[in-house]
DNA sequence: CCAGACGTTGTT
DNA sequence: GTCTGG
DNA sequence: CCAGACGTTGTT
DNA sequence: GTCTGG
């Protein structure tokens, strides 16, 4: 759950929400967004303030021989990231919020194959933060870090459940701080704020399986599905 | 002790 | 079926 | 997440 | 790095 999201955001509006600038390293429109991928995020960097970074979708935990275990740690169970290996230093250290204005998620293939994916969004028309953890990680005889970052993942509320039982971890304004700062570490209170989103938060509609190919990142990945029985 | 895993999703 | 690339 | 590859040798 | 399985 949660392997495609968007953010598209005006850079202006990302400086009212979230008080951070953003420039060109961290930071252009985006309406389809993989693993695999640069995306923005935000840390406590330095400790207590906050910033935007560019950061590696797929988490590759520090002792890692071999960068290719992130393909596989693209979410996190946020019931168990506070004990497994690959998360738990992150989850009490560093914690981060993804930067979002929509997710995506795909139901069963119709009869021709395709999938249709569900576009969701804030119904308020607020950016969505998305709870996240970020890693350092350094290949052996390299000097540059590779940053990279997983998202947390909890039960699906009604929205969601009708497409998927698991769903993104949203953050509200006001547990921003808490969230990314790396010297809070009350576990109990941390897994408070990955509960499931109140279950009238989000709006699902579906989009465009042009979404699907992640070659194609335009606005138009958001227009309606082109109806099945038509050869336009 | 050493060797090998360390994860999620969805599907069966 | 499973892994890689985006 | 989905789409697309998944292999070797030798020759250009 | 740290834990589990043998």
């Amino acid at each position: 759950m949660c392997g495609r999201y968007s953010l598209a955001l005006d850079p202006d509006d990302i400086m009212s929400h979230y008080g951070v600038i953003v420039d060109g390293v961290v930071y252009t429109r985006r309406y389809n967004i993989a693993p695999g991928q640069q995306c923005t995020v935000l840390l406590d960097d330095p400790p207590g303030g906050r910033t935007a970074g560019s950061f590696r979708w797929g988490l590759v935990p520090s002792w890692a021989k071999d960068p290719s275990i992130a393909n596989k740690l693209v979410n996190a169970r946020s019931e168990t990231a506070a004990e497994k290996p690959s998360f738990r230093d992150a989850f009490r250290k560093r914690r981060c919020i993804v930067l979002a204005d929509g997710f995506y998620e795909w139901g069963k293939a119709m009869m021709d194959g395709r999938k249709i994916p569900i576009r969701f969004e804030r119904r308020d028309g607020a950016p969505l933060s998305l709870a996240g953890l970020w890693e350092s990680w350094t290949p052996q005889g390299s000097a540059t870090p590779l940053l990279t970052f997983t998202i947390l993942t909890t039960a699906a509320n009604d929205t969601m459940r009708p497409y998927h039982h698991r769903m993104p971890v949203l953050l509200e304004p006001a547990n921003y701080t808490q969230w990314i700062d790396s010297a809070f570490n009350n576990v109990d209170r941390l897994m408070e704020l990955t509960t499931p989103a109140p279950n009238d938060l989000l709006s699902a509609r579906e989009v465009s399986t042009r979404l699907n190919s992640v070659a194609n990142d335009d606005p138009s990945v958001l227009d309606p599905p082109r109806d099945e029985n038509s050869f336009l």
